[in-house]
DNA sequence: CTTGTTAATGCAATCGATTACATTTTAATT
DNA sequence: AATTAAAATGTAATCGATTGCATTAACAAG
């Protein structure tokens, strides 16, 4: 009862020739015949002969398989980064194995070690928030295989990256709302030592001053992305003697705190105050009113990262390439002022 | 520049002993004299020795990953049991490959025979919505691997399965409307061809039965899992001279979409109609209304499966086990007469 | 001092496939 | 028919770790 399996050895004997002919006629090489490759193939296939992947990537020195480090696999932004990833690679033979780091370096060296001892073909990883070194990193690149980093970068190492423009990102919701007609226009920022939200602090600063519209600091404020935290920041600014009269957050879940404080309050929105958030989660479209967003385009970023990676494993030079990929403004309800009036009308 | 590599050979020469000496250390072998293991250890620290777990995998046999197919991977509900699934087995030293095979069976052959040509030690399956045929799957028992179906099965294969109550968590979801004081109960069912339907459809009835409502068949429907079906389904309903008071969704898509036809056209959510969805997705929370669902336990049916899983690798027997997990009603205030009247005395 | 016993280590085959380097076969050329 | 080039196949080492079966060393008992 035990599962019986075939190898090139079998084929070779049933064949009455060998092992490297049989390999070779498999792996369609040249020097073979087109008959015994006929027979090989017929044979194998008479004998339900399966390769094992895993000996042929001990011998060659590289599997097909590649490793992929998320904080946590059932976020929506990185599962659905996975999935492009995986669909993209699939196509030339690829395999992808899941780690999640939970936010812990320490789990990011213990995956990234498991992964290297797997003999995974490259690592693919977006880091942990906490993140400050890098040594497990430079590991994979020293071993010679293909590291690139998505969406949380780092600067402490070079290799190839793929992120969004969380500036162009940030400006480009910033100048919608003031498009809009909106002219107090507060920003919710995540921890300012990250770069994606310094970046996006950026942007909206360039987007106010582009439009001659003074920045007031007690409009910009540091929240956890959380419904929540959200509300709370929310109020505060609600009750400033100078109100904003929109909110820009780098997080749909506090920019959703905003929106569940503000009609809970009394406010209209877009009317009274006009909302933005950052992600495009897909409950923000659920939403009433519905939430504009900017769009991180997940898919695309997956897709692109596994282009990237086969790049890199193609010219086995290492190459390192920057993708930055244009966010996308998803405009609904929740910021759009203008229209709102138009109807009203 | 070439990846330098070291391997128990290199250790062995460093300490003029043996590659098998040096395998069996590291495997804290009981033969192994206790000066010798450290020596050993402390060599292979020095020299920075990376196992390479394909080369033991060969030779042992098996692999220590694990392969994991599922229609999509961004569905919020199948990487949510992937992210339970890796948490719980990554504690065995276990890592996951993921594949997805949207919706088709001939994607979720290919990546079975992907998988076990990778030497997988086993393989867990949430079916395609098209599978008939189980071939691929009866291939890995042959192999003598585990398998374990989840959520999606099928009564073709004789194997392990982990999968919800759906028959109660419909029962427990009418009862609870029923409670509330609803008792023109409609039903938005799935393809009543697919079991956790049919199921939930049997909860339904059997929960009217047991409070004497009787069931009327204008109540029941089939709707795509879809916000625009669920809308327009709906408006039918409410169309009926005999109104119903309450729905039940099979989907918490199609519920939604009777919650926005339903506030759109001045019927108050839950005061006119109760509305109850299935699935839990994280929107429901943020509505307005908040909507009541029966959660997945997605989570902890990955917990499951892993454990199963790995009940099954040490017991290397075929047995097979057959999880039924309770689902959960999470009460919101979609379906909540009594407490919003209560509010309102 | 020989024999027996146990502990510690070494030897060599093995897992299944690949590949550099022969060797043999076939076909072409003189 | 002999020579030679080209084509097809075979031999054996290799990838890195594991393991059954010796072998050696150390020590105790007779």
């Amino acid at each position: 009862m035990k599962p019986q399996k075939t190898t090139i050895h079998e084929i070779a004997k049933a064949l009455n020739t060998t092992a490297s002919t049989v390999s070779r006629a498999l792996n369609d090489h040249p020097r073979i015949s087109k008959e015994t490759k006929k027979r090989v193939f017929e044979m194998a296939e008479k004998l339900g002969y399966e390769p094992n992947t895993m000996a042929s990537s001990l011998r060659r020195g590289h599997s097909k398989i590649i490793g992929i480090i998320v904080p946590y696999a059932d976020r929506i932004f990185f599962s659905s980064v996975i999935r492009g990833i995986e669909e993209e690679v699939k196509k030339s033979g690829y395999n992808v194995i899941i780690c999640q780091s939970y936010e812990k370096v320490e789990n990011e060296e213990e995956d990234v070690n498991a992964l290297l001892s797997a003999q995974v073909a490259g690592i693919i990883i977006s880091l942990s928030r906490e993140t400050d070194s890098v040594d497990h990193l430079k590991k994979v690149i020293k071993k010679g295989k293909p590291l690139i980093l998505f969406d949380r970068t780092s600067d402490l190492i070079s290799t190839s990256s793929v992120v969004i423009d969380d500036y162009h990102g940030a400006y480009s919701a910033v100048t919608h709302l003031i498009q809009n007609g909106y002219k107090r226009i507060a920003f919710f920022s995540g921890n300012k030592k990250v770069s994606i939200f310094k970046e996006r602090f950026r942007g909206y600063l360039a987007a106010l001053t582009d439009n001659n519209i003074p920045v007031n600091n007690d409009y910009v404020i540091e929240v956890p992305s959380d419904v929540d935290q959200g509300k709370l920041v929310t109020e505060k600014l609600m009750k400033l003697s100078k109100k904003p009269d929109a909110i820009f957050s780098s997080s749909d879940f506090s920019a959703l705190g905003a929106i569940k404080w503000l009609t809970q309050n009394n406010y209209k929105v877009p009317e009274d105050v006009g909302v933005i958030g950052f992600g495009n989660d897909p409950f923000t479209q659920y939403l009433e009113p519905t939430m504009t967003s900017v769009d991180q385009k997940s898919k695309e970023m997956g897709k692109t990262v596994a282009q990237v990676f086969l790049e890199q494993i193609s010219n086995n030079q290492q190459i390192h390439r920057k993708v930055l990929l244009t966010p996308e403004l998803i405009t609904r309800a929740s910021s759009d002022k203008i229209r709102v009036k138009e109807i009203a009308v």
